[in-house]
Parts: structure tokens; sequence; C-alpha cells
DNA sequence: GATAGATGCTTGATTACTCAAGTATCTATC
DNA sequence: GATAGATACTTGAGTAATCAAGCATCTATC
């Protein structure tokens, strides 16, 4: 019986957990007509200087591609969601900028998702989940 | 300001890290030709009873619905890491069941994949990690 | 022992990404 | 100030999943 490391073991867990948020968030967040990936991005807008961020940015922060922010963003820009704004110092970078409705947006899927992660971590007190997410801070 | 919760700040993270840990994973375990959620398959196979499970628990298991175990599974048949068996109890079931091939791959994988997982954990003690383990436990 | 509903699995259509390659622009070097 | 290489982004093609619908089989009820 070969005997399975705990770091291993917390990489299966981790990802069975993620696959399960995700489903439960997206289920939340579907009244909005926004998906998670959605939402993350508009939470980096919403934190960043001046509600901007490079294309480049949001991927690094959401955890996907150049190319997958480039699709996502396409629909949320015709909604009206995000603007797009050239940057006079570089040519070749399209910035992203939250718009006036997307902070609405935002601020009223923001309700459902904190009531979505409340609902998640319920069985965890504050001081836990400060925990939690200290250590998993150390990962990578 | 609006302040953001830790749960929701945990439920970010969480998803942001998990998409870091599946890519590291991924490329760590692609020189033996196989991907993050086909090592989940066969991990769970490998610990189960007479290394064999029905579909709908592989799924349950690995975080993906029951249809993407049907064409998860049908390739890794096609090369024989996994067989199919009919339970005579009930001719609905299509079980799953590791091959010796299947094993052995899922041993030299395991080294791989063991290895990444602490490269990814370095920075925690064992101590830290349990602790991690045990409190991502009481999520959902 | 017929039948209504539940369960296990597969299939067609769709979605949300990925990677590799391409274009445009910027930066540094000679 | 030409040019080699780096960077920002987009696009075409492919992949891994999803959901909804369907089929087969099982279970319980009358």
């Amino acid at each position: 019986m070969s005997q399975i490391s705990l770091s291993s073991t917390f990489v299966i867990q981790h990802a069975l957990l993620a696959s399960r948020i995700s489903k439960r968030v997206d289920n939340h967040l579907s009244v909005h007509g926004i998906s998670f990936t959605e939402y993350m991005i508009m939470h980096h807008l919403a934190g960043a200087a001046l509600k901007t961020m490079r294309r480049i940015e949001l991927a690094e922060c959401v955890g996907i591609s150049a190319s997958g922010v480039t699709r996502l963003i396409a629909p949320m820009e015709k909604i009206k969601i995000v603007e797009k704004e050239a940057n006079p110092r570089d040519a070749r970078q399209s910035l992203v900028k939250l718009s006036e409705t997307g902070q609405r947006l935002y601020e009223e899927a923001s309700v459902s998702f904190a009531h979505c992660a409340d609902g998640l971590s319920d069985n965890l007190s504050e001081q836990q989940l400060a925990k939690l997410i200290e250590l998993s801070g150390n990962i990578l």
C-alpha cells in the first residue's frame, strides 16, 4: 500500500473543491446574467485605479490566458459593462474600464456572491477562515 | 468603499489558485500523456475496492458530470488504461476498472504528481499543510 | 404483472476555454 | 535611423467540459 503524501492529498482535494465552488457560484450569479469568471473580471476592475486595467493584468488576476480575456471581454463590451480605452503612451494596449453600468451590476452581483461565499464557509469561524486564507497564500 | 468579506476573498483566491495549480499539474503529468482529470480518475480507481467504480461515483469524486466521465473514459479504454465491466446485478451500470497497465501508469504518474504537489506547497510545513487540509474539509 | 417514476449512462449541440501563429507596436542597439 | 527582438493583443483551430434530451433498465405500487 503506497502512502499518499499530504501535498498530493491537498492538490486533489483543492481541485474537487474548486469545481464544486465554481458550480455553486455560477448558479448564484446566473440571476444577474453573469458567470463566475465575468464576476472576477469586474471585481478586479472595481478595485483598480480608475477602474481600468490592461488585458494582460486581468488575465493574470483571473487565471486565464490573454486570448481568454479577449473572448470574455467582447460580449461584456457589447452590453456596456466595460469600455475599451486606448493608452496614449502605448498603442499596443487596449485598456478595459468598468463602466457605470458595470459598477452597478458588480455591486448587485456582489450581494449574491457574498451570500454564496458565506454559505460555503458556514462551518468555519471568521478566525478559521482567516487562517485558511493565510495558509493558502503560501501555496505556489 | 464597500468592505469585502473574508468568505468572498477566500472564494476568489481559491479559484485563482485552482487555475494555477491545475495548469502546473497538467504540465507535470504531460510527460506521461495524461491530464490532471485523467490522473484523478486513476487515483480514485486505484483506491477503490477491486479497483472498480461506477461512472456516477467517479463523476462525483472528480467533480465533473456523468457525460464528462463518458467522454473522458472512452479514450482511456481505447488505450487499455481502464476496462469496462458489466454489473450482473444491474444492467444499467457500466463499471470502470483500472487495468494492470493503468495501475502501472498511475504509479509512475504519481511520482511526478507528488513531486509537483511538493513543489506547490514548499512554503508550508507538514503541520500547516495538515491544518490547511483540515480547514478546507469544512468548506461546503 | 402492468406501469409510473427513478436511475445510469450516452449523445448532439453548445460553451469556455487553450495554444500557436499572426499583426501591430514599442524598445534597445549599432 | 534601421533593425532585431520583446510585448500586447487578436484570431483560427482544437479540446474538455457542460446541459438537455434520449434510451435502457430497475423499483415500487396497484
